[in-house]
DNA sequence: GTCTATATGGCGATAGAC
DNA sequence: GTCTATCGCCATATAGAC
């Protein structure tokens, strides 16, 4: 825990002091609620501000403008995300593995999920601010993916006749897709079971007891 | 979500002066375009009339409102959707291979396919305009898709594993996550092809040469 | 570090003339 | 059927007091 003044300094990125650093996260939390719920364009600095109990040009006073804010919230976001699926060095089959706990995880934080159908689908025009960060994002977890399929293939365990790039491809798709669906209704799917299947029809891999 | 717009539409007769019709195509195109390229919230009907050339208050003569404006964009696209997909009556086959021809036509009209991706997720909160618009729509395609499924099963052509229902909702969310990874990075994927790669994975059907 | 006050402008929708 | 004019609201962002 950081308390001191001195040592307070998380990322070098800004915000010296305790409170500052609070005062930040609590922003966060609130604005991931608003732009979850209204999306990044419609979503309103004056939402993000009531629901954080301060004024907007206060709020601005930490994050210069609505852009600022948002990168902020996708970069916090990005790192919890990554802590579910192990990568590169370990077996492949825990990278998709890892991709269904995520999925799982997900189902109980309905708020990002629709922060981040909304905002991929809105950041799919060239002129949105999170644009860029969408595009490379999508294709280093398709690279990423691709190299556990592309391991399992040369382990023998993925059905000869997929490509690993398309199954990449697929599963990016799927989990996307399985998103919003459950988002319109939760009863009719179940996210990380029907990864899960899909996975099952297209690789040999266990996965834990549901 | 009442359309309002039953006056000029009435079932088989249409609107009675033919320059009210042709003022209404030429909206819809505009605000397909406009809705297509910010999504409907942040979408202005400013910037329809602009597009359109005449007024927002001319405009507002046709469709009363934005959300009837919404409304008759989507119902129009349905309509031309639909042609692509033979349900029911036909060889359960062709429904899939409709999807895919619909994917394929998709792939020509960027536009629609935006406003789709950006319409659907905002549309995941209860209080937005086409709410139940899109949980009706998944419903019933689920519900048709399901059905060719059951009848490729009951043929002994979908591999025996595999659940129709379960088929359904990852062929809609195969679909769908298609469309955002395509509008990041058009180069990057082939939606029919991709769409084509997932069918065959689970049942036993031709398509035409691509 | 947070506030009040305000500048500046876009928004959906309505009223009423032609 | 279309217009001009306008209303009332909300947005992002800045200036300067405390």
């Amino acid at each position: 825990m950081r308390t001191s003044t001195e040592r307070s300094r998380a990322r070098g990125k800004r915000g010296s002091y305790a409170k500052t650093e609070a005062t930040r996260t609590a922003i966060l939390d609130a604005a991931l609620e608003v732009f979850a719920q209204s999306g990044f364009r419609s979503g309103s600095l004056r939402d993000v501000a009531a629901k954080v109990g301060m004024s907007e040009a206060g709020m601005l006073y930490h994050f210069p403008s609505k852009s600022a804010l948002l990168a902020a919230v996708l970069e916090r976001r990005d790192e919890h995300a990554q802590d579910f699926v192990p990568l590169g060095t370990h077996d492949p089959a825990d990278t998709l593995r890892g991709l269904v706990d995520l999925a799982d995880y997900n189902a109980s934080v309905p708020g990002v999920v629709e922060l981040y159908c909304i905002l991929s689908a809105e950041a799919t025009t060239p002129d949105h601010p999170a644009h860029t960060y969408f595009v490379t994002r999508y294709e280093d977890t398709r690279r990423r993916v691709s190299e556990a399929f592309e391991r399992l293939r040369s382990e023998g365990r993925l059905r000869v006749e997929i490509d690993p790039t398309e199954a990449a491809v697929a599963t990016l798709s799927m989990m996307d897709g399985l998103q919003v669906q459950w988002l319109l209704d939760r009863d009719a799917v179940d996210m990380a079971e029907s990864l899960r299947g899909f996975f099952r029809s297209i690789v040999e891999i266990d996965f834990p007891a549901t």
